[in-house]
DNA sequence: GTGAAAGCGCTAACAG
DNA sequence: CTGTTAGCGCTTTCAC
């Protein structure tokens, strides 16, 4: 009732085990014989374990990736890249999420060293030393698709943040917005350290000051609520002769002291939305948004979210091919991808 | 510079690799014997392979999670559910996707021969006999997380779609909604049969007619906005004096022979609310809108969406305990779970 | 309580 | 081209 192993199979066909493992591996072989491995494996409903055969040869022909939140849209963007590319070179992929938690990670990476799987594809929310660390001990090749210090020696593939925040603030200013806020993820994250930095460069470059800045509790869309409740807040302010001449709209919408609002990630941006709506100003009318990732919630939302696009379906592409390119040969230096933003305007802005 | 094995340690340690295994599993040995052991263990950096022992003891402590679609935030839903309870078990939960096609997920059920995990999770898009048949004869406990026939014998989880159909229809009536249509997905997947029977069912307690109904090719937004506007086409005739009354709205807005809609899953219900913004309609004052699954979706898009909570969190949850109990006992009896559905009102109604 | 040794299912030398 | 056999890294009898 158990399985049959290719000791049963070998029985069956009347050869010997090397000779069923040939066959299966399409390794030289008679007609005949092979034709009579094929009887018996079809007979026996034979499948080679795959365990078993991985302890021997060493690879498990299985690919791993990690991603922090399933429920942030921009991984499925990655995620069906990747699949794709690891599915064309052979490879099964599998998903594993690790939290928020930095722990996490490194246990993650630290337990690849177990051979579940040939590598690892990681975007990491936040990284460390001991992070860093775990990865350049690893077993298995691991690719980041995140930001990593180049000294670090580890192969990545990245978004330019910076240059994303540029498009966004250019963006917003061709459209005649000056007063520009932003929302932010955790600062103590890679994406929320980067994007800061960004905005801060892109406002400088236009002469231009933050109307209003906040940092939400996490890149989620209940964060982006509150933090866009405390953007609220912070912006409260009211353009006298603007508010005069919508005395007719009736609702006491105090128009805020931006006009426009950079969020760090699309669920921010939708949270956000929400709270704006809520609090009677209309995008883009009152307050022009945009998001980050240009994942299938911007197109979702209403209105549709202009986004920059950081490239994440290239992002795991790029990081898949890396992978598989490491695996193939562990010696080359380590390479450090940056993938090019643009930008998806949407009626939100 | 390769990983070492329990015999380096063993080495090490001046001791059998026998009482290393022990040591490291937990039995019974003298203290200075463990101590000697978990020295030898850190100063090596020794993790033990996985495919090794499980090849020995023949289990992985992994479990699969396999999903049609990623993109399909019903499934993140799941997959916090199942991760929670597999974790707390013991077990390492990994999610692989098998796409819409068939053959795909019959391929997935059959590879699980080859010992890749101790169990799978399943929630298949489509069932048919093969697909049973796999199942039926997979190595390892499988659970369907969907509706398969009774007779088949096998472990599911699954939803009362009539049920949950049933509550969105005697919401939208007692919201004074008679003129409903139905924007299905495909009808010949499982969940698309289901919804498509339980809509009649529903229309009938009430007895009222069906005013427009059509089938999307997908579960997806993409088919949403099509679909909509395949309603829209079949739903266009104009209610005069109601037209008469709004002229004062300028836009040519012509109003569709429903005042509500159910669409079979949210991403559908937030593809068509689109196509009736598109359209000049309003949302809820046209036309109510009601979707399925109460996903993140629903709270995220806007207006909120009101939808039948099917239950996917618990679904997720029953399916994994399910799978934990036919772990340990392979022998008893196959259970059918129907999870009962709840109403989420939001403002879409 | 500890060590020696068999063996999980498979592949890859090596002989023939 | 085919068969015999060692051994991947681990756990688990079985003796001691």
């Amino acid at each position: 009732m158990s399985r049959p192993t290719i000791a049963a199979v070998a029985r069956a066909a009347g050869v010997s085990v090397a000779s069923v493992s040939r066959v299966l591996n399409g390794l030289p072989a008679t007609e005949e014989m092979a034709e009579r491995v094929r009887r018996a494996v079809d007979e026996l409903g034979y499948v080679p374990d795959a365990r078993a055969r991985s302890l021997k040869v060493g690879r498990t022909f299985q690919l791993t990736l990690a991603v922090a939140d399933v429920g942030n849209p921009v991984y499925v963007t990655m995620m069906r890249a990747v699949e794709e590319v690891v599915s064309a070179a052979g490879y099964r992929l599998v998903v594993t999420t690790t939290g928020p938690e930095i722990v996490d990670e490194v246990a993650l990476v630290r337990g690849m060293a177990r051979g579940y799987a040939d590598g690892l594809v990681i975007s990491p929310l936040r990284v460390d030393d001991d992070l860093i660390k775990s990865i350049q001990e690893c077993d298995v090749p691991v690719v980041v698709a995140g930001n990593v210090p180049a000294k670090a020696g580890v192969d990545t593939v990245r978004a330019n943040s910076p240059k994303g925040m540029a498009l966004a603030v250019e963006h917003l200013v061709s459209r005649g917005r000056r007063r520009i806020a932003f929302l932010n993820g955790p600062a103590d994250t890679v994406p929320g350290e980067a994007r800061a930095k960004g905005f801060a460069d892109a406002l400088r470059a236009h002469k231009l000051q933050a109307v209003a800045q906040v940092e939400a509790e996490d890149f989620t869309f209940a964060a982006g609520r509150e933090g866009g409740r405390a953007l609220l807040e912070l912006g409260r302010g009211t353009v006298a002769h603007e508010v005069a001449a919508r005395a007719d709209r009736g609702a006491a919408a105090a128009r805020p002291a931006f006009d426009a609002v950079i969020a760090a990630n699309d669920l921010l941006a939708v949270g956000l939305m929400h709270e704006l709506a809520a609090a009677g100003l209309d995008v883009p009318g009152d307050v022009a948004l945009v998001g980050m990732d240009d994942s299938e919630l911007a197109e979702q939302c209403f209105p549709p979210l202009t986004s920059v696009n950081l490239g994440s379906a290239e992002r795991g592409r790029r990081a898949a091919e890396l992978l598989l390119a490491r695996i193939e040969d562990g010696e080359r230096s380590p390479k450090r991808i940056i993938v090019h933003p643009s930008l998806s305007v949407r009626r939100s802005t």
